[in-house]
DNA sequence: CGAGGTCTTGAAGACGATCAACAAACGTGG
DNA sequence: CCACGTTTGTTGATCGTCTTCAAGACCTCG
């Protein structure tokens, strides 16, 4: 238990800086558009040009660690991450799961100093966007500055859920709520198939995720499983029977703010 | 259980619309500034010129509910406010302890719409600040549009933390930290005490702070108190030792963002 | 003074943690 | 491609934390 696997942090930056490549589509434009299609292309053009610094991080590599001032925000465009603190005796929980799309550290801009780490999960390809540049949004784009506040607030929403599942639900509805989640925010970026996705978690993970044991996540999905509710293979899950899922998570997507407004 | 005594909708709130009183300060500014000094006279001017309405709430009154779409944000004047989510069976997480300072709902600017409530705990004097006015304020005010960011961020950073306590520590460890908190909070407005501050919540209510039931919340309250750490008489906190208190609870104030930066 | 809410205490039981051992899958180097 | 070591998954048994139910004391407010 003293022993602390997690907590790795990535070698140097610099030395793994990538070029865009013409199929690598800037993923957040379609998630911000979901919530509000008015983009303009000179808006578009800015979250096009925000970044001029591509980067990779291996699996269990740690983005950014509590108590870093970063410089720059990172915006996932390939790979899972996942938001985390470390207690003093080792106990770790998973704050947010990270997927395409997703500027995982978007709030160190505001805050300026890490209060929890970000690491990857699997293999992670990330865009690095400057400080310097966000502060230029704020400066001169009032709208889009909107929207990644915007964006900030749907990871609040998420926490919040986790909070209520972390204190109210039972294990299994917490679980059953995730899977709802996951799927929903997959399907945003086209990462969900029909009634699938792939999670390629451990089952330790994501009990640190719902805040229980490895040994108890275990027997939790095989309850799902037995439900006919979900089943999780091979890193594919495979939701089973979506209304039942969801009844019995008492999913209500309002929180992930899927609709088209004014913003 | 099926009896839900919160969800009470507070009466039409044109009816209560009060005057600015000399002596009733603008606590947002003491709290920006105390994390960003470079406040100007402008931009102040701004903030206290955002409201021109103001309301009381009765205890137990909700200031907005699940599902509204509000067109103003609450900024708190006085009193105890909570967000909070009801479940279908009645199970209640409360998300947010709000305190003097404190705009208990400026995330709905940009989510529009409400996913959860707000309700006041105590008697509540709020200002009501239109959706049209902050939206001039992204347009125009770059450095004020930041620190509201900022302001929903460090909401963010104490529901990280509420699901850290809620998913990794312990009841006790957990009422600790939230004892922490709360003192750390109540002092950059002023309201808390040598060592001591009020706290009017009912042990149910605290307890659905941390997820917890009321009778459990009682038996480790006198943990504590047992401990020499805290005890809370009459609505009113006293910290015992607060060394001991705080090592408990593994608290370090890093998330509260208390320090002064450029932002 | 009475009534409803809040606090307190006891006892029983459920949910999930922990410990331990083994099986399966994975990946790394030979 | 296989062998081996390590990580991940699975199962059983025991234990502790917290829940629930119930009843009584206390307190506050009309």
């Amino acid at each position: 238990m003293l022993d602390v696997p997690w907590t790795r942090r990535a070698s140097p930056v610099a030395l793994r800086i990538l070029q865009w490549s013409a199929e690598l589509r800037q993923p957040l434009i379609p998630k911000l558009e979901r919530r509000d299609h008015t983009l303009s292309a000179a808006e578009k053009a800015v979250l096009e040009q925000m970044s001029s610094r591509l980067t990779t991080f291996g699996p269990g590599e740690d983005m950014v660690c509590e108590g870093d001032r970063p410089t720059n925000s990172t915006l996932l465009l390939e790979g899972w991450a996942s938001r985390y603190v470390t207690l003093a005796d080792g106990r770790r929980q998973i704050l947010a799961l990270h997927i395409s799309g997703d500027f995982v550290d978007l709030h160190s801009f505001p805050l300026k100093l890490m209060d929890h780490s970000v690491g990857a999960i699997t293999a992670c390809k990330v865009a690095l966007v400057p400080h310097a540049v966000l502060e230029e949004i704020t400066q001169s784009q009032p709208h889009l500055t909107r929207l990644l506040w915007l964006s900030t607030l749907i990871d609040a929403a998420i926490l919040r859920q986790w909070l209520v599942g972390a204190g109210q639900r039972s294990a299994e509805e917490n679980l059953a709520h995730r899977f709802c989640e996951l799927y929903s925010r997959l399907q945003v970026t086209g990462l969900a198939g029909e009634g699938r996705f792939e999670l390629p978690l451990t089952q330790e993970e994501l009990g640190d995720t719902v805040g229980i044991s490895a040994v108890h996540t275990n027997r939790v999905l095989q309850q799902l499983k037995g439900r006919g509710l979900v089943t999780w293979r091979n890193r594919v899950v495979t939701i089973e029977n979506w209304t039942g899922l969801a009844e019995l998570a008492g999913f209500d997507p309002t929180y992930l703010n899927l609709t088209d407004e004014p913003r």
